[in-house]
DNA sequence: ATCCAACTAATTTTT
DNA sequence: TTAGTTGGAT
């Protein structure tokens, strides 16, 4: 294998790369290569190091991450990149489970819950007892996952717990990982703090993992939390072969347990740690990169940069003021439009970024008015949908019959009339007999507390179920079409959507889901597998969104981008619109309140970093908000900003309330002559 | 079981 | 303002 690629790397990319001897951090501005360092490293670890690629371990936060490395190493390697394990922590996590059932105390098919799993056992738990209110138990469900992440133990946090909530929490907690652990089932948490806790200490399970992994590389490190940190010193402990990339300014998930300070934590924990630094961009022009480099010096660091860049200096950075947020759309609008014709751009290189959702209701709503065709981030996913979730929770309880939240989900769709009387019939002897839903139903002694009409429907459901179960076992796509089609799933759709176009949609989208699993399956046929646990592994996948194809272009390509800045981290755009650039918004008020500027800062130094070759920021002087009409200040981070980067033609510019008010003052001048 | 009215809360989000 | 949720009524 040549490694011509290596020579187009600049120095401090080579040297990321070519450094094996030991633990090294590079630090990788934004738009310097950083991924392309990672495969790089990976394909010169395997072609030129003499690495087995199966020892190799590559952890990513995201699937697209996953996705877009292996499509990228693979072009670098060839087929050996099929051997290297490039997954997320979570896949990671949930390989370490599958691999020893047993000292996890999981059968095979266990289920994993999401977040609203998880929510509907918490709820159960805690309101069975109390009437307790939704929002406790969602700020339960946060402490909870908070705990996971910090790697405590219910033990340890009875003592920490400080105040009422918490302490409710605590207890909640205990009994919520028993219950997990009756169903089956472990939560998106569990995935790295279960393997986290047994590596710890179990020094078997530790040494098998470790000569798993001979390498191990971590990509966007600063977004780690201490359970993931410590998963990656637990593997690395011995050998100490590891390279991770990062960017203490892009941190911007600490609100949900990132601990950027990782970062700096790595020189004290691995003492021969060595230090290479990406400061070349490739990306945008250098005054849009001495703006961001201005604004970021006014946060404190651990890891001085400087982004520097060798394309042509670039338009300034356009700072526009308006007078409400319908002006603001428009002139975004417009300005894109007469952009386009002017530089010959497609929409598709445009973005418009937000710090909140709600921001871009006004812009879709010019957007549609205009027929100009938009992406938007976020909105429901695929996997949020009714019918996903759905035909999900059939395939969770055929593989694993303990899960009841996949139970109740499924109990009624379609109606079997099975009503909340006899569910809570069937629940007690379920918790009675210590099993799950499922098996309570086939057994005898449930039939003696059930009148004959409820008892008929529920041994219905649950012979129906059995039935289909055994059959997964021979034939498994066979057997979810059929129940599929034994409950009029797609008649349900039409009856349970607002218009057939609808419904057909819905339908499309999981005939996609089976399409995938079927793909996903054979897959599995060709290298050598148990097929028997073929299906429970594709659907444990399947949560975590794993596997799936993309569903690309279903629509038209050429398209304005509409995203929040965090969705829009790892993304470039050749011109780029920052909207809402205003006090209470960019730094949101919340944050302004803790005092967590900082993160602000960092948010909008990825939205100015994420500009190929022009950047406008906009902002109001009026919005309207919950109804009101508020007035509204130019962002503090616009002050930040290079005067020599930035054209801002209505700095300073009186505002309306200015002018009006010495309006007033005039007036009330006089009044006082007159008196 | 289903539907409608009233009430509430309103950053960011992946797995 | 609006969307989502809850509780009550049919």
């Amino acid at each position: 294998m040549q490694y011509t690629s290596l020579n187009s790397l600049n120095p401090p990319q080579q040297r990321a790369v070519k450094y094996i001897d030991g633990p090294m951090l590079v630090l990788a501005g934004a738009g310097s290569g950083k991924t392309r360092v990672i495969t790089e490293k990976i394909a010169y670890l395997v072609g030129q190091c003499g690495y087995a690629p199966n020892k190799i371990v590559a952890v990513t936060f995201t699937n697209k991450a996953a996705q877009e490395m292996r499509h990228r190493l693979s072009n670098a390697l060839g087929k050996q990149a099929r051997g290297v394990g490039i997954s997320t922590f979570h896949t990671l996590g949930l390989q370490i489970l599958r691999r020893d059932l047993a000292m996890f105390d999981l059968n095979s098919g266990f289920s994993i819950f999401d977040a609203e799993d998880s929510l509907g056992l918490l709820k159960e738990l805690a309101m069975h007892e109390r009437g307790d209110e939704v929002d406790i138990v969602k700020t339960c469900q946060y402490l909870i996952s908070d705990w996971k992440n910090e790697l405590l133990r219910p033990t340890d946090v009875h003592k920490l717990a400080s105040n009422p909530i918490e302490v409710q929490a605590a207890a909640l907690f205990e009994r919520y990982q028993r219950s997990l652990a009756a169903y089956n089932a472990v939560d998106f948490d569990d995935l790295i703090y279960r393997p986290v806790l047994a590596l710890r200490d179990n020094p078997e399970l530790l040494e098998k993992w470790q000569s798993r992994v001979h390498y191990l590389l971590v990509d966007e490190y600063q977004d780690t939390n201490t359970s993931q940190y410590e998963l990656v010193q637990l593997l690395t402990a011995s050998r100490q072969m590891l390279t991770v990339v990062g960017d203490d300014d892009q941190s911007i998930y600490a609100w949900r347990g990132a601990r950027p300070e990782n970062l700096g934590k790595l020189q004290e924990d691995y003492r021969k740690l060595e230090l290479v630094k990406l400061e070349q961009n490739y990306r945008s022009t250098p005054t849009i990169l001495n703006a961001a480099n201005q604004l970021i010096a006014n946060n404190p660091h651990v890891f001085e940069k400087q982004l520097w860049s060798s394309l042509a200096p670039g338009e300034p950075i356009r700072i526009e003021c308006r007078t409400d947020d319908q002006d603001e759309v428009d002139y975004i609008v417009d300005s894109i439009l007469d952009r386009r014709l002017r530089s010959r751009a497609d929409l598709s290189d445009f973005a418009v970024l937000y710090r909140g959702n709600f921001q871009a209701r006004l812009l879709e709503m010019r957007l549609q008015a205009d027929q100009l065709p938009y992406r938007i981030s976020g909105g429901t996913s695929f996997f949020a949908r009714n019918e996903i979730k759905d035909v999900m929770a059939y395939l969770r309880l055929l593989v694993n019959p303990d899960d009841d939240s996949a139970f109740l989900r499924v109990v009624n769709v379609p109606r079997r009339g099975i009503g909340a009387q006899t569910l809570e019939t069937v629940a007690a002897y379920a918790k009675n007999r210590d099993c799950g839903l499922l098996s309570a139903c086939s057994e005898m002694g449930l039939y003696t507390q059930l009148s004959g009409k409820a008892a008929q429907s529920v041994r219905g459901f649950s012979d129906w179920l059995l039935a289909k179960q055994r059959y997964l076992a021979e034939s498994p796509m066979a057997a979810v079409r059929e129940l599929l089609a034994d409950i009029g799933y797609e008649d349900w759709l039409l009856q349970n959507s607002s218009t057939p176009a609808a419904a057909e949609k819905r339908w499309a989208n999981v005939q996609f889901l089976l399409g995938n699993i079927e793909k996903d399956l054979k897959d599995r046929d060709d290298e050598v597998e148990d097929t028997d646990q073929a299906i429970e592994a594709v659907i444990g996948k399947l949560v975590l969104r794993d596997m799936l194809e993309r569903q690309e272009n279903d629509e038209e390509m050429d398209q304005i981008q509409l995203l929040t800045l965090h969705a829009a981290k790892g993304l470039e755009f050749r011109h780029v619109y920052m909207m809402g650039v205003e006090e209470r918004i960019l730094p949101h008020h919340n944050s302004i309140d803790e005092g967590n500027i900082d993160e602000e800062r960092r948010l909008a130094y990825v939205g100015i970093t994420r500009a190929q070759e022009t950047l406008t920021m906009v902002y109001t002087r009026k919005r309207k908000q919950h109804g009101h009409v508020i007035n509204c200040e130019p962002s503090r981070f616009l002050d930040e900003l290079p005067a020599d980067c930035i054209h801002w033609p209505q700095r300073n510019a009186a505002s309306p309330e200015a002018n009006q008010q010495r309006g007033e003052q005039t007036l009330s001048g006089l009044k006082a002559l007159f008196d």
